[in-house]
DNA sequence: CGATTGTGCAGCCAATCGGTTGCAAATATA
DNA sequence: TATATTTGCAACCGATTGGCTGCACAATCG
């Protein structure tokens, strides 16, 4: 079982999921009813996601309440980073471009 | 065939490859020297990557040099946004606490 | 108490994945 | 021209995936 965060947004309505319990707390029953899938589908991505710490539960009663382990999100960030500084090497380029022709034009 | 940039970047290896040909562009060849994999398991994971335009082709006589289409990354970049303006929001909520916190102590 | 509701888990299944080997085509070299 | 090199693609294979159904268990309701 592999089980990293870059496998567990893979899946589109894992993503989903995300995106839906990210600003509230949300019971499997009520996360489900926002997908055409079973509840047991729903629950095997809450598994999935809970396995590599992106989401965490809240009991209450019967009910459990999942919402995003957002500090874990920036784990993706994190790997872009490498590429921002590409980014910006690009940009500074166009840049000196740029530049270089608004100075030929005077 | 789903073939998106998340199922893309879900593959550890491929993650790697996208990281070795950021900065230079690579023949596949180059490429597989760097795993411990056949050369035609890495010609099918570039495969992938180009199905979703995350790699650029260059030819050169017999040699196909790949690499990163960088801007394509920044679709990723993109999808965390959503989650950036909660990272802003609870960082101004503990800021409040700590400012509260402060004011008591006064 | 019995019935209902909310949930997780096991087992099944077709589809996909990531790897392999074997080949063919094109280019470079002798 | 014959040979070697670089590459992509097809076929196969075991493992994994994501969905489903059926169940068990605990909490709530009548």
């Amino acid at each position: 079982m592999r089980r990293d965060i870059f496998q567990a947004i893979a899946d589109p309505t894992r993503r989903a999921i995300i995106t839906l319990i990210a600003l509230q707390a949300m019971t499997p029953n009520a996360i489900a009813d926002n997908f055409q899938t079973t509840r047991q589908s729903v629950s095997k991505h809450l598994r999935i996601l809970t396995e590599c710490e992106l989401v965490k539960q809240e009991q209450h009663g019967r009910e459990i309440y999942y919402s995003l382990e957002i500090e874990k999100m920036k784990e993706i960030d994190k790997w872009l980073d490498q590429f921002r500084q590409i980014w910006k090497t690009k940009f500074n380029q166009l840049d000196n471009v740029l530049s270089t022709l608004k100075k030929q034009k005077k």
